[in-house]
DNA sequence: ATCGTAAAGGCAAATTATTTGCGTTTATGG
DNA sequence: CCATAAACGCAAATAATTTGCCTTTACGAT
């Protein structure tokens, strides 16, 4: 999607906006979380400091913005044939990047940002994820949960264990799920 | 408690631990999250920068390691009765707790550190208020669902929320409190 | 008690990051 | 293609972080 930008004079360019980003992604592949810097990533990215500091105010919320780009899914769930096991293959793989050590940090980075709009982001993404599952499972005629319930017993409980410690494993995302479809309706 | 500190000579002094999170917390109290530096902390508890500095490594530490001590509940979840009058009680009384504006700076500041030690710490906190309530339901005689069972149901879809940017009032509480309490046993 | 020792803390210099003022460039509407 | 408002670059000023070196402190052993 081309971001519509600015409808005033001088507006931000989307050239900036890209080198920056590709000098995050760069810079996070190649070493330790923290010890990228601002001045580093201007450098990498052929722009100046201050240039950064004007426009994303300070290296987290740079980091979450970057991170949130890199959560949106990039394809449809894989239709495995019934709701039940599209929301299972959804959910270990779901799982399964979330508790990987970037996936883990790009979480961490969007949290830890001030500005709530890129969390919001992140969980929008999962819901339009479960929203095809749920669409693909009605037009198939079968019995589906409610998308909201489905967040809170299934995406909720994945990441709370994510983030406070308790990574959950396969056994476990099966018998989440399985919980969910509890409440088919 | 009273922690034990170390066992080698020259362990860490308690005192400065002390002053320090003490200026921390005086600190958030007057100012923005973001004004605080250690610099100004370190004024304030009497030390030097590089004490905080070498203690905790940096700020987002130090403000992880105030904040856990400042989430961990302050007294048992009062008893309302019955097992599923205590549960919306305490939900209800968490859920206001997380999504008021310091507790979730003090949550961000618990997921923002490096160290997962602290999160941890966070989530065994709440599950030991919902070991509480379980024993006193089960001492009556009541069916209660089991703690794991609650933290998925109950407590992960309140902080996912909270996180997440769709904080939940006191009807959707309530809610998720009746839904868990249906796998009691 | 007091002594030896290892870890912590203070101090200050060196380094690095952040902020800011000002002039220049750039993207857009007219 | 001109006027303009927002971004950007540059560089100086400020603030934060790191580091080396020395002093203090808390603990175990005698």
């Amino acid at each position: 999607m081309a971001v519509k930008e600015n409808l005033r004079p001088g507006g931000r360019s989307a050239r900036v906006q890209a080198s920056v980003h590709k000098a995050v992604r760069e810079l996070l592949a190649k070493m330790n979380r923290t010890e990228v810097t601002i001045p580093l990533i201007a450098a990498r990215a052929g722009v100046t400091p201050s240039t950064i500091y004007r426009r994303w105010g300070d290296l987290q919320e740079l980091l979450a913005d970057v991170a949130v780009e890199r959560l949106r899914p990039d394809m449809q769930p894989v239709d495995a044939g019934s709701g039940k096991a599209d929301l299972e293959a959804w959910a270990e793989q779901y799982a399964e990047e979330m508790s990987s050590g970037p996936g883990r940090e790009m979480i961490r980075d969007v949290l830890a940002a001030q500005a709530g709009a890129n969390a919001c982001k992140c969980c929008e993404y999962t819901r339009q994820q479960i929203v095809v599952i749920a669409e693909r499972a009605k037009a198939r005629g079968e019995a589906f949960p409610d998308v909201d319930r489905a967040m809170d017993e299934l995406v909720a409980p994945i990441m709370y264990r994510i983030l406070f410690g308790d990574v959950p494993d396969a056994a476990q995302v099966r018998a989440l799920v399985a919980r969910a479809m509890q409440s088919a309706s």
